[in-house]
DNA sequence: ACTCTTTGTCCTGAGACAGGAGAAAGTCAC
DNA sequence: GTGACTTTCTCCTGTCTCAGGACAAAGAGT
């Protein structure tokens, strides 16, 4: 679990020594980081400070590093302006960890992707197992001239978080992780901040940052992997919860009595659809005969994945189709329910199963816009992500960039 | 609708006409309200400011005749201080409007409930019909020497309300409001500031201010009227969701197929509970002989309501105990599935049908705690209510005096 | 009578800040 | 090329905010 402490990485220099010194400092860094570069003028408009105030500031900045002025623009008529923006060699970390799989990316400071590697993976391995394949890809990255090193790492983890710690609590499907201090230890290891957050609620970040909820302020992100979360964005931020355990909607009731299910219940959504449950009617569907399909995938593999199903289902597999429309259906039902209740201004749908694409999408809008109340769905998009496997690090990499452009 | 133009109340004297200058004031206003008198020394303990800035911007409320200084406190082993509180004159309007009754109250500007006055009333008989009547009602508890006029009004209307123009939309119940302007209207009645809400959401700002939910920061208050509502609190503030209808449970689909609802679904919660479902239920418990507690009052008034239900069951009637354990489990459905989404620090009980008390209380936690994930439930407080009808009138003095301590 | 504590007031100096004046560096019309 | 105009950025000055020390007021305790 140590890849680096030979080459020296654990516990070398912080890359980024400073943080702003107050708000508005803290605002600049923040419009850089979303709009890329601005001249003072520009910043000035949105900053509502005095033209001296802001050269102040700004001039701060620059005395810190975080900011840099390379060049002059291209005049608009007048004087051409210096481009002011964020230190170019700033990197951050994101890593998302999901139950079967592990991605990782290197940002710049503009959370603009570099680089990005997946690698399939078993959550149940344990936090070591698990870290060394990080820290592994991390390197990987680092030593394809990527980043000299990182200014601050994100890392989301398929379970909930106690957020200000950076632990997991809990969690059902990494049992091994309860407790298990990943932020102090990934920080150890990186030699930077680290913050820690449920996966789904980083996916909900990145589609806020670079997709589909860019101008949303109230908006559900439901993420159907191998189990089924809810990323809930109130006014902008993430709502976590009291507990950290917020949006965690794979396990509210469709069915009175219905199929038990892993948590010990019986009719939950995730016992009907999500990765795991998908994969199992898959196989079930294949040996009773009722999908050739899936039948050959199954004797091929001998094992089926929620994949399989996706590809039986664009060959046009009518089971591997009714599958997905059924999964959809009662999706739609509890997002339904979500949407009465919370009246949000944007459902983003996204995870490993949206290669099931709009098949899925409409089975799930078809639901939700039949029963919610009109006054909730009238102006509702259903939308899917737009970032696919770049949502989870994308918003790994802005959760900390947040932190570390926020005074100290 | 003018009870008030002949007497000059209409377009009267504005009588708090000063609000505070900056948030140092408003601060300093929220903590009087809410602790009551305070010394200098005291509020300078919770404000952050130094002595002199805080002796300045009290000095500045006191001449703008906000608040007073009255008297001096027993010493405390030092020079006495001076009683700083708000103006002693301030009075806010307190209403709610329910499907079946009005309330309204008097309060003072520590939202301390002056005066109260209850009526029965059928909301859909239109807002002119029923602004004749919380009209009259002010007009009563005014003459009575509580009030010599109104600084600020707040307002619940049972459906969703569009908060920044204080005008319901698409309300179900009570179709003629909708577009109404009620903010507008009440206020050239009153002659005064006047904030409209959906009733549930008070009924939380009520409980919040001075009930159960004091210390609370992230809880859900469901009401269960003759429909079924849950204010939302995030963050110690109201979340009212994109078109102000978050909160509106009573249609989440709680039996697939199930029974019909007046909303065009089938199987909604509303269908199932609710102070309308209970009536027809126990009606229907009457004439098929399954009580005779209920059939007896039947016979007695020719209809039944809910609060037969629950003297039925105070009773000991099985049949009416059933119907509140099985309404009671119903809603335990749905606030399973909310408490797994919301995770929230706490969930209040309140509304007409609280009178059920504790059988309700107790078939509503045992579907909760069964149903949702231990994590979510672990420290999860659910409880009645401790305000009553008052929480609705305290919630609605609370929503106009945050309007009105807050720079304009 | 004396000391100590608490409360509240006054004053001064440091820093935050807005906005005007003007320098720098360009475009554009003629 | 020249002059008029625009845009960007810098510098300066006067105003306002504010913290904290000194001090006055008013009481408790001995």
């Amino acid at each position: 679990m140590s890849v680096y402490a030979e080459d020296g990485w654990r516990g070398g220099v912080r890359r980024m020594t400073a943080r702003p010194a107050n708000a508005h400092q803290a605002r600049l860094l923040h419009l850089l980081r979303d709009q890329g570069p601005n001249s003072r003028a520009q910043l000035g408009d949105q900053v509502d400070l005095s033209r001296s105030k802001l050269a102040v500031e700004v001039d701060r900045l620059l005395e810190t590093g975080l900011v840099v002025a390379d060049g002059l623009a291209a005049s608009r008529g007048g004087r051409r302006s210096h481009n002011i923006r964020l230190a170019p060699t700033l990197r951050f970390l994101g890593v998302d960890i999901g139950a079967t799989s592990v991605d990782v990316a290197v940002t710049n400071a503009e959370l603009e992707v570099l680089g990005h590697l997946t690698q399939p993976m078993d959550v149940r391995e344990g936090p070591v197992a698990v870290f060394e394949q990080v820290l592994a890809l991390a390197a990987k990255l680092k030593d394809s001239g990527l980043a000299e090193g990182f200014d601050g790492a994100g890392i989301g983890v398929p379970g909930p978080v106690r957020f200000p710690e950076g632990v997991p609590v809990a969690p059902p499907i990494m049992p091994g992780w309860d407790g298990f201090p990943v932020r102090e230890a990934l920080s150890q290891e990186l030699g930077c901040p680290v913050m820690v957050d449920n996966d789904v609620n980083l996916m909900a970040l990145g589609e806020q940052h670079a997709g589909v909820a860019r101008t949303s302020q109230d908006f559900l992100c439901v993420k159907i992997g191998t189990g089924i979360g809810c990323g809930i964005v109130v006014g902008g931020a993430v709502y976590r919860g009291t507990t950290g355990s917020a949006g965690d909607i794979g396990h509210i009731q469709v069915e009175p009595d219905g199929r038990r299910c892993a948590c010990g219940n019986a009719g939950c959504l995730e016992a009907y659809f999500g990765g795991a449950a998908l994969a199992r009617d898959a196989e079930d569907a294949a040996r009773e005969g009722r999908s050739t399909a899936l039948a050959d995938r199954l004797a091929a593999a001998g094992t089926l994945a929620a994949s399989d199903v996706s590809v039986a289902a664009s060959a046009g597999d009518a089971t591997a189709l009714e599958l997905i429309k059924a999964g959809g259906t009662r999706t739609g039902q509890v997002i339904a329910g979500l949407v009465s209740f919370f009246n949000p201004g944007l459902v983003v749908i996204g995870g490993g199963v949206t290669g099931l694409g709009h098949t899925l999408l409409a089975a799930i809008r078809t639901q939700v816009y039949h029963q919610s109340l009109p006054l909730a769905t009238g102006n509702l998009p259903i939308v899917l992500g737009e970032l696919g496997p770049l949502a989870g690090v994308t918003g790994a990499a802005r959760l900390i960039s947040d932190h570390l452009f926020s005074p100290a």
